[in-house]
DNA sequence: AGGCGATTGATATAGTATAACATGTCGGCC
DNA sequence: GGCCGACATGTTATACTATATCAATCGCCT
């Protein structure tokens, strides 16, 4: 796709080092609450992907996810993946980034935010940041034209900082 | 994916009637002064390619600009259209709209601009705006991050004028 | 003429995603 | 208890999107 060895990012998609175990485990357990607040089933299949993403940290392909969740006796087909990660993704429990043609848990579950993706494209690494400025200008535009906005994917590729520190 | 039938967006991408014949002819004109500033060959392939694209006025998936290229003796296989395609995009005078795996001439080719996509859900209509204002947001929240931008995908879904009047 | 890089074309295959159908599970309701 | 409907899961099969690779050709420069 783009770039291609792909250093595997051990820093992590925040950008930042922290306690992955810790912060996936927060992450579950706002996302489990905003589930229930929604009234959204979160099955095993459907937890255990959350879980996968959290774990990984990193935006992974839906067939990475399967592979996962077929090694833990889930089905191996490819729907299997797909419905958990829309069901996921329809609940606000994670993001679908399209230029990676991936998804990630979001690290924000029931903030009701709008996300901007700032993807590395050395090393890959997703950092999910705060769109409220970057969505108040689009709509803006957008009511220029008429139009009138209702989801956004918003994703920026360039140098994560620690890639950067590397000089790429 | 969306709606289903999907209305043919005769209104256009632009959301506003105009004269198709001399939108697309004026800004094929600026898209070839565009490739010779830049010293790129627009051979016949790649031409065409952006004729059909501007021609047809809406967001195309490759295979269906294959088949028009096909249909017209150019090549038969994928990578004709993903070639010529990508060297347009690459050029600045087509994008790709991920959200719908499609690809779009551009509206204003050589105008060093950051589009922005709007993308009707009902008639699937794309309008190309200018992303000035949410790039600058777009920066800041990046900067925030220690993340620089380099290039940005800026997608955003909902209702076009015309199907928004249309009480969808 | 000869060489070289860019372009085009075909073959083959990889990667991403969904339609359609069958089975199972868990409620509520008669 | 037994039935029913809604939802969830699983499978089969297939559609759609995209790229790697090699061969042939073209344009241009020396």
């Amino acid at each position: 796709m783009s770039a291609d060895p792909k250093i595997p990012p051990e820093g992590g998609p925040a950008f930042a080092d922290h306690d992955h175990a810790q912060c996936a485990g927060n992450t579950l357990a706002r996302a489990e609450a905003e589930a229930a607040r929604l009234g959204a089933r979160l099955t095993p299949v459907r937890k255990r992907t959350l879980e996968i993403l959290l774990e990984a940290h990193r935006a992974m392909g839906a067939y990475e996810v399967l592979d996962r969740l077929a090694a833990e006796g889930f089905g191996h087909q490819p729907p299997v993946a797909y419905r958990a990660l829309e069901f996921l993704v329809e609940h606000g429990l994670a993001h679908r980034v399209r230029r990676l043609n991936a998804f990630a848990a979001c690290m924000h579950p029931g903030e009701d935010h709008a996300p901007v993706f700032l993807i590395c494209r050395v090393c890959d690494a997703v950092a999910e940041a705060d769109a409220a400025p970057v969505r108040g200008a689009l709509d803006q535009v957008a009511a220029g034209h008429g139009f009138a906005v209702e989801r956004a994917n918003l994703e920026a590729l360039g140098l994560c900082p620690a890639c950067a520190a590397r000089g790429e």
